[in-house]
DNA sequence: TGGTTCTTTCAAAAACTTCTGAAATCTCCT
DNA sequence: AGGAGATTTCAGAAGTTTTTGAAAGAACCA
């Protein structure tokens, strides 16, 4: 493989750990997972310890953890004992599983939690106090269920319709356009 | 206040404050923030020491940095020294706030930086190893562009037709609707 | 079954993040 | 200018998360 390839790839699993650690994912993972994207064929662990320097404990729980979020695959080689790991290939198949994982994981536990905080103040109907406190906690329901419903619409296999409108939605905002258009099958 | 109230505004500071750390703010900023926006009234540096038992530097950095965010406002009483602080009360412009920040300081410079990766192997034209990375990074580019451009239009001023089209999205999509439609103007 | 190879687990260590509190700085008033 | 009160800063302390590495556990084979 071209040396300039390697540095690439490097460069592509840092940049997208820091942006693992700003969004709330520990950057090993998000360095694992930005290499199995990135070098788009199965790797196994001891592949994936040496090239990032991490140990293999460190290595074992990141990849359970991608597989578990749905953004990276095991692979078995016939004739080989040891197991491959692959990352999705498919952009958008990957931040579907994402926006999938972190709406189940965080938003709808939430969500819960908010609708049982918002039993507490319900109907003790007495004074601007507790209505107004009633309205802002409205009004964030209103606003997260909104999301979630359209996570969902996203997520979803129906969800090539939101695709095809976000894809149109994104690019009319006077935007450069320097690449042409690829396109893209899971 | 009804001491029911004080409660929920607790367990809402508290339900905020964790899912501040799942997406990578800090539990006291994201706490600080939750009490501003339940309680609905301007408090001053003391108020959140006290309601929340955190220090007057914590309180202080906390502070500034919902004002950089553009969540929280400052307030002066008059004939009083002090400076108060209120959160922002409409949930649309404090998420357009959010997202705008979080766009400007985190996937804006990801960009940048995947723009320089890809100029890295443009035009070494030789091999399938080379073109088949460029096709990968070509297509977080062109997801992270469409995300850009979305984000741009659900931030402007003119996003209230996104928001609009959001509001539909999200209701169609099957879920429980408990609570009567309310109205909000910022 | 015993040996070999690979994977997972987890307690302790390291690394990193956040908080504290007292001192320095600022602001406004007389 | 002097002083009172409010705010910011920052080095060190406290707390939290992540990593390590060795041991335990699986899976496979002959």
């Amino acid at each position: 493989m071209p040396e300039h390839v390697h540095e690439a790839q490097d460069r592509f699993v840092a940049v997208w750990g820091q942006m693992g650690t700003a969004w709330g994912i520990s950057r090993t993972m998000a360095e694992v997972h930005a290499l199995l994207f990135i070098t788009g064929e199965p790797l196994c662990t001891d592949d994936v310890m040496q090239r990032l320097g991490i140990s293999r404990g460190s290595a074992s729980m990141s990849l359970r953890a991608l597989l578990d979020w749905g953004v990276v695959y095991r692979v078995h080689k016939r004739g080989d004992r040891k197991e491959y790991f692959e990352g999705e290939q498919d952009v958008w198949a990957m931040f579907r599983a994402i926006v999938r994982e972190r709406m189940k994981r965080e938003v709808d536990p939430l969500l819960v939690s908010l609708h049982e905080i918002r039993e507490m103040t319900e109907g003790i109907g007495k004074g601007e106090a507790v209505s107004s406190h009633n309205a802002r906690l409205a009004d964030i329901l209103e606003f997260l269920e909104m999301a979630d419903g359209v996570s969902r619409r996203f997520v979803s296999p129906q969800g090539k319709g939101l695709q095809v409108a976000a894809t149109l939605l994104g690019k009319v905002s006077g935007r450069r356009s320097s690449d042409g258009g690829r396109e893209e099958g899971s």
